[in-house]
DNA sequence: ATGTATGCAAAACATTTGCACCTGG
DNA sequence: CCAGGTGCAAATGTTTTGCATACAT
């Protein structure tokens, strides 16, 4: 149950706060903007001011619960913290977002930041490029 | 010269963009925000609007001539492409960039877009953390 | 000349903040 | 009850755009 997590976190749980962990929890596409999180409570009936939203999130994400991207520079998107660290692979085309895992990468990046010197408190990757759905389409409208 | 470079890249060469071009080229800095150039500018006593600065460093980016980065999801810094790629490590305290190139972490990365089908065309790897620098102004103030 | 580029000011976004009211513990 | 949370609307910071004027070729 949310309540219980929201609280180990210190905050107080609220009607907004459990919903909106509840949505990041709940959603299969993972990673959701703040216009998104709103969106999908408006639909859901829930009323919620945009600001509780990004208030919210940005507590989330001191917390430890959720990440925070920028894979462009026009919104942040966030997603749950489930422990499990990984990198992103974003479809240019539909905007999928593809999660993996390289230990080789994690271990030259430990080991560059060493290497200047640099005492590493994080690191984003991103790969962009279109993905095999997106290929077979541009395929087929090629034909 | 950078007006050839301008005209090679299918771009009127005016003033406002060799001016652009010029400071990008020649600043030691090698990271800077629209706002950062057109305080460049004004400095140096040029008069270019703040929009046309926006403009040109969205053309430089379409021509190839730059490329742009979102560090933080504040604002976006644009570098001279200088045909070398790089990736880069940020100090989350003081803002220096310092630049880095890992074969092994290319490698991988186009081994890991190509398992999952992925046709890729770009990638950005930011790695975070504290500068030597810094590491040592909080040592010392701990003092 | 003439199509393109620029400057200005207004608009468009994403995000943050002040403040009065409401709510969870 | 009362510290902390929320909603609203206004403020902020960045980037974009409409339009009349200026410029490069």
């Amino acid at each position: 149950m949310s309540s219980s997590d929201l609280r180990k976190a210190g905050l107080k749980a609220t009607l907004p706060r459990m919903r909106i962990l509840q949505l990041l929890e709940e959603n299969s596409q993972r990673h959701m903007s703040a216009e998104d999180v709103y969106r999908a409570l408006l639909e859901a009936g829930e009323e919620v001011g945009i600001a509780t939203i990004y208030r919210v999130l940005t507590q989330f994400e001191s917390a430890g619960l959720i990440t925070r991207h920028n894979f462009d520079g026009g919104h942040a998107v966030y997603e749950i913290d489930q422990g499990d660290h990984h990198d992103h692979m974003v479809c240019t085309r539909c905007g999928k977002v593809t999660e993996f895992f390289d230990e080789t990468i994690e271990k030259r990046q430990h080991a560059i930041a060493s290497q200047y010197g640099y005492d590493m408190t994080d690191h984003s990757l991103y790969i962009f490029g279109i993905c095999p759905d997106c290929q077979k389409a541009q395929a087929e409208r090629r034909r």
